[in-house]
DNA sequence: CTCGAATAGTACGACAGCTAACTATCAGCC
DNA sequence: GGCTGATAGTTAGCTGTCGTACTATTCGAG
């Protein structure tokens, strides 16, 4: 199943996707250095699963992911709940163009509001709504309940060690 | 900085971005178990932080990623590096609408053509040209080369230890 | 052998993101 | 005080993906 390269990793733990073309990868391509390949493979992966993982938590509460996290960051932020659209968009790592889009669809939602900024008339501040309060609430409780049932097949200690693999490697990369 | 809920993690390591945002949650809503949310934070900045920079390389080459992704997925597949439209966009989690639309750019491009499959009227073969399989071959060692640069400041044993978490939590999830 | 269900690929319209260009406003330097 | 450059937000056009609907073909149960 796996080719001569076998590593002890993949003898304790079953070959996955990620492995097969690693594989593939060994057969057709020997030169390569493929050390790095299996990690962000299944970054890669992970990140393809978890997606429509989470995504469907926001949808029933009417919200698509990307709007999620704008009424989550102002929700985070305390009061009064507001932050100004380029704050927004540099948090999320968002285009501010992408950002007055968003906007716009929560605005005419009726979750979050755009105020003029009396000191700063190039500006405004976007604020979430009661509506808004309540849906973001409600929202990120489910959501941080979908993210422990998709962590609880894993142990406490399997758990902290994944935190801290992926705190040292984005500490190495950013 | 950190709230007093703090673990023993937090204190071995800087705090991040991340970090920030779970002390965030902590003060505005205690009631929350926010056991996973770290995981998952992480997981999504460096999915976004390793999207740009991985890239930047298939650019050098002039393809997109999903571009790469797809002839990268005929060039590990052997000889005669060929597959259907529907087995890759099944590998590349892709709606079939969307593959034809690669295909289309592909073909245009000159790196891929399709060829009738003459035992299935309704299907057809994907196949690398020439200058596909040239193209792929040089974009795949650069990128690589990029990977391995990526994770050029771990440790040996850092690397096995997050590639050893990410294969449990795939496993786990899926 | 035939007819309904499943499969393969595509066309079309919607949508959310990006870049670049634009307007308005502020900040700093002389 | 009045330029010059930086900053805030929006607009316009492009792109790549998706869901849905459609045609053509194959499979399979009877």
């Amino acid at each position: 199943m796996t080719t001569q390269s076998a590593t002890a990793e993949t003898l304790r733990n079953p070959s996955d996707a990620v492995d097969q073309i690693l594989d593939q990868w060994r057969k057709e391509r020997p030169d390569l250095d493929l050390s790095a390949m299996g990690v962000f493979g299944r970054l890669g992966q992970l990140s393809l699963i978890l997606t429509p993982a989470l995504e469907g938590v926001f949808a029933q509460h009417g919200l698509r992911r990307g709007e999620f996290d704008v009424l989550a960051a102002l929700r985070r932020s305390g009061p009064p709940y507001t932050l100004i659209p380029s704050a927004l968009a540099k948090t999320l790592m968002l285009s501010r163009a992408g950002m007055t889009n968003r906007l716009d669809r929560l605005e005419a939602d009726g979750l979050v509001e755009r105020r003029l900024d009396p000191t700063d008339r190039r500006s405004l501040h976007v604020a979430l709504t009661g509506r808004g309060h309540t849906v973001v609430d409600a929202a990120v409780t489910d959501h941080v309940a979908n993210e422990s049932r998709l962590l609880s097949a894993l142990t406490p200690d399997e758990r902290e060690t994944l935190d801290h693999a992926l705190r040292t490697l984005l500490r190495a990369i950013e």
